[in-house]
DNA sequence: ATCACAATACTGACCAGTCAGTATTGTGAG
DNA sequence: CTCACAATACTGACTGGTCAGTATTGTGAT
């Protein structure tokens, strides 16, 4: 007991913590994992012994929290029945969890693009599965006469791409603040569509 | 004359060119400069005669690119008077740029994004320009009354945030089409904002 | 004793960048 | 025009640091 009941989270979940902090900061190829080693107070063997390799390591983060994202996105969806209500639920809830994650919002946004083929595929597959999620909701909205028929499948990446690019300039520089856009940019995607509440 | 004039380009073009089509495809730390040097048939060294280093050669090929775009959309700007139609001819410009360029709109959009620190800042550089410069006439257009008042930062960015994103999604798959991302895009960012044309 | 997990020292492929040298083009004096 | 010299452009074998991944050994719980 000398070293006094350590640190007494998993090794696991201290690698996945560093991990984490550092990637998100200076993105894959700069972040060498001596340095996660360092920060989390492990061995490389450690790392190893728990992900196959450093690729891994990183898609490890990046699945979790869009699987977080994801579920929050689906739960607040379904605490609504009407159409257009649960597609400004949805953004709502994304919206609010980026907020709150910031560190995780960068490594998704940012720092998981523009690294190799192996990535960009997992990104797409990330991609494509919110952008679904929002068409789908969509054309229900459409269905139920919410708003006027669109290209949803056109509207969905326009509207991912708004979000993206409004959190991640928020993610650098603090501005625009969470209320600010939750009052500016929702109206903004809804009026896109034709709609005003 | 038994080599015949060779490629007449010079050096430096052939260079440029290469490393265009390699880095758009397989992105910066995935290139290798002796890549380049094989598919552009001149040798290390000029290189590093033409560049100071390969991340100076990227971001030469960066600025090359922001800089078209940004010229097309300011002559597109300069054709037209009224607030809301400068707007839309920028953006008309900037979509038909990027369609005319899929392989420097991987670089610039896909490509240059989660690199270390330095290109970070380049690209924060070029967006912000194009914000900005989106910005200012959406301020032209409230001013002279074409749209009513929103809060033009946020929106200057979730129109980019739609473009890049709506791009990228036609640079990968080629769907959807350029015609229909016109009609389709435009008229959406336009009524994002309260204008119908 | 054996098994899951962790620590440490080590390896070697890789690749950006170097540099001594060669080729090509420019110049201006006789 | 032509020759001496210089400036510019280009070459490619070589190097040295880096770092992901591995081999080996340690440890403590059951």
């Amino acid at each position: 007991m000398r070293e006094a009941a350590k640190d007494s989270r998993s090794t696991r979940e201290r690698i996945l913590d560093s991990a984490l902090n550092i990637f998100s900061a200076k993105g894959f190829h700069d972040t060498k994992l001596d340095e996660i080693v360092a920060d989390a107070s492990i061995s490389k063997g450690s790392i190893y012994f728990h992900f196959p390799n450093k690729e891994k390591l990183f898609i490890a983060l990046v699945d979790q929290f869009a699987d977080l994202i994801e579920r929050r996105a689906q739960a607040a969806i379904a605490r609504e029945t009407q159409g257009i209500r649960r597609v400004q639920a949805a953004l709502e809830a994304v919206l609010e969890t980026f907020g709150k994650y910031r560190r995780p919002a960068k490594l998704l946004l940012v720092q998981a693009v523009g690294l190799g083929s192996v990535f960009e595929r997992k990104r797409m597959e990330v991609n494509d599965r919110f952008a679904l999620l929002i068409q789908t909701y969509l054309d229900e909205a459409i269905a139920d006469g919410s708003i006027a028929p669109v290209a949803t499948s056109i509207v969905a990446h326009a509207w991912m791409g708004a979000i993206y690019s409004v959190v991640i300039q928020w993610v650098y520089t603090g501005e625009p603040s969470k209320d600010e856009i939750m009052e500016s940019l929702l109206p903004l995607l809804l009026k896109s569509v034709g709609y005003q509440d």
